[in-house]
DNA sequence: ACGTGCTACCCAAGTCGTAT
DNA sequence: ATACGACTTGGGTAGCACGT
């Protein structure tokens, strides 16, 4: 949907999943490039939407600005550091403690060179032991291991943009355009009677949705294309009997 | 001895399947 | 119709085996 004009501009109907309903966004982003050569600026969603690979999709491959709460479990619960109090040195490409020391992912040289990218489609970062061990702080760092690691996605440039996208008032902005988008899932639900489909299957739901979505891009049509009237209440009111 | 990469396991929020 | 446990998801941490 674009929130600026209320228009649905592609349908892509999947099974109650998270990961398929997210998916969805890439077909239908790329489908309205192909058919109508438009791409948004952004893109307004829930957290489902602040994966990592979806973040990294946005903005490495898309150059869509996520207004997207990011999906993040870092916050330790006992009173350790958290990854937020150690600084990325995006220059050297490694952390640097809040003892100051740095914590990096290529200690030693190879004989063959490596990605270090783990299967997580992370990179870990380490400490140097011999630094831990001397270290005044480690009893508020990493009590229970020799050193402390941090797994840093192949993606973190993106989650990064997505936090510093958070603080700002255009955020703050999107959080009341998606009432847009939900006022017309409500109008959906309430009004075209689609609270439940009557044709089965994703192709049953597909024809559905699609024709709902051309009878809200009507109705948004008209309102833009007719002048105000004088009792546009009475008027509208009846028109919403006849839809 | 110590760095590296993998696996096991935990968490929270959600869906799915089954028994009642 | 409802309750409840199993399972899924992507993110985290701890620890082990292996390579240098």
């Amino acid at each position: 949907i674009d929130v600026a004009h209320g228009v649905i501009l592609d349908v892509e109907p999947t099974p109650a999943h998270r990961t398929a309903e997210v998916e969805s966004t890439k077909t239908m982003v790329e489908r309205v490039e192909e058919r109508f050569d438009l791409t948004p600026h952004r893109l307004i969603g829930d957290t489902a939407y602040g994966t990592a690979p979806m973040l990294g999709w946005m903005v490495e491959e898309k150059g869509i600005e996520p207004s997207v709460p990011v999906w993040d479990k870092s916050e330790r619960r006992d009173d350790t550091f958290p990854c937020s109090d150690f600084l990325w040195d995006a220059g050297k490409k490694e952390y640097r403690c809040p003892a100051g020391k740095a914590l990096k992912h290529n200690w030693r040289p190879f004989k063959k060179p490596r990605s270090h990218i783990t299967q997580a489609d992370t990179v870990v970062y380490r400490a140097s032991q011999r630094d831990c061990t001397a270290c005044p702080m480690k009893a508020k760092c990493c009590p229970n291991t020799p050193m402390r690691k941090i797994a840093r996605s192949i993606h973190e440039d993106a989650r990064e943009m997505a936090r510093c996208i958070r603080k700002t008032v255009q955020y703050q902005q999107s959080r009341c355009e998606r009432k847009k988008v939900e006022m017309l899932f409500a109008h959906l639900k309430c009004i075209l009677r689609l609270d439940r489909l009557r044709l089965r299957g994703l192709n049953g739901a597909r024809d559905e949705f699609t024709l709902a979505a051309a009878v809200q891009n009507l109705r948004r049509l008209a309102k833009l294309a007719s002048p105000p009237r004088p009792f546009g209440g009475q008027i509208a009111s009846t028109a919403q009997e006849i839809g």
